[in-house]
Formats: structure tokens, sequence, C-alpha cells
DNA sequence: TAGACGATCTGCT
DNA sequence: GCAGATCGTCTAG
């Protein structure tokens, strides 16, 4: 069953946990790629040094953070990379929450061809394992890029499903890559199922 | 309009 | 463990 417009409209940090064990569905060309979430991170908006819209700027870019929850924001980072990210709480309060890692479930094939260019069965131990643990890898392997940002996540194109299996135990840390955002760094705002191989970092 | 930098990943040491 | 890749976005002037 798909997550509605109620899910995202509430407190980020809620939002972040309850999206562990939820699968992100994409419909391309006809195929389904799918894959439960494994990790994320949240981004408080005003309050938060490391969120883009720390402060309440409204820029070209972090406008997306400003509409509806449920809303997809996508940005290119370091030049080479894709994040996505999801709107949460209402319009006009600028938070979100990172997806930073993928446990693949549904045709991990293409996936293996949208990042290493070759099947799932030809990929090495080491390439099977970073599949989609990081946020630019798995933007990679579901064909994630710019110009699914501001796509509403309640349609049929990219959305999420309530998962099967929801029993783990979340584990609250702090988040990474932004050393430099002085006390907002140390945030405890990171959120992943303990145990999963799928995890970007411990 | 120029200059600095980043919510990352890879490959080499 | 560390540096390089690589360019859109933001800020200052």
């Amino acid at each position: 069953m798909k997550l509605n417009r109620n899910f995202y409209s509430r407190d980020t940090i809620t939002v972040a946990k309850e999206l562990l064990g939820k699968t992100l569905v994409h419909h391309i060309e006809g195929n389904k790629l799918k894959g439960m979430i494994v990790e994320t991170e949240a981004y408080l908006g005003l309050r938060d040094k490391a969120a883009h819209s720390y402060g309440g700027r409204i820029t070209k870019r972090v406008e997306t953070m400003y509409g509806l929850p449920g809303t997809a924001y996508v940005y290119l980072i370091y030049g080479m990379y894709y994040c996505f990210n999801i709107v949460t709480v209402k319009e006009g309060i600028p938070e979100a929450v990172l997806i930073r890692a993928i446990e693949p479930i549904e045709n991990i094939d293409i996936m293996a061809l949208l990042r290493y260019g070759k099947p799932y069965e030809e990929l090495s131990k080491y390439e099977k394992k970073n599949l989609t643990n990081g946020p630019g890898k798995l933007s990679m392997a579901f064909n994630i890029d710019k110009r699914l940002d501001k796509i509403n996540l309640c349609g049929d194109r990219l959305y999420l499903e309530h998962g099967n299996k929801e029993m783990f135990n979340i584990v609250e840390t702090k988040r990474i890559g932004i050393d430099y955002a002085e006390e907002a760094k140390d945030y405890p705002y990171r959120f992943y199922i303990e145990g999963n191989p799928y995890v970007s970092k411990l």
C-alpha cells in the first residue's frame, strides 16, 4: 500500500524513523525498481546549520524544501552525485529527510546495469555490497536525477510503500559529511536499521 | 561575474 | 587513509 500525504505531514524526526523498512518504488520504462530504505537523516530547516534551508534561506535550489510534504527534493552534490530527499511537515516549513541507503529488492539486474554497466551476477563481491549503500550510489542504481526534483511522491512514478518486515532495532547517531556545520554536526539525526549490510557507515 | 565550496565516491597508496 | 574528480549553486563585489 502506498504511503499518502498524511504520512509525510508530520514531525521530521518521526518521519525519518518511520521511513526505515519502507519500500521505495520507481517506475522506469515499464519496469519497477524496488528497494527497502535502511538509512535516513533528518534536516530541520531553520534551526539546523547542516540544512540548506538554515536560517530560512530561500534560493532556487532549496525552494523545493518549502513545498508540500511528500515532494521529492533532488540536488547535485560535489558536481557529480545526486542526493534524494523527501519533504516533510507542511508547506512553508523547509524540512526534509535524506535517504542515505537502500537494500535492493526487485529488478536488481537493472540497478546493476545502471550503476556498473553489467548484470548482477557479474559484479564482484565488493560491487554487490556497494550497489546502493550511500546517497549517491542509490541515486545511480535507482536512476534518480535532477529531473525528479519537485516530483510528487503520492503519484504513480516514484513513491513509497509499506514494507513487509518492520521488526528491527533503530540506531540513532550523528550525521555524516557535515563537519562544517559546527554544533549541528553532532545532532543525533541519523537513523539506520541495526545489522543491515546495506547501511553506508557504522 | 568571479571565486569558493559541497548532505560523495572511487581509486590509489 | 587520503586526494582527486567535477560543476551547479551561492555569496561577495
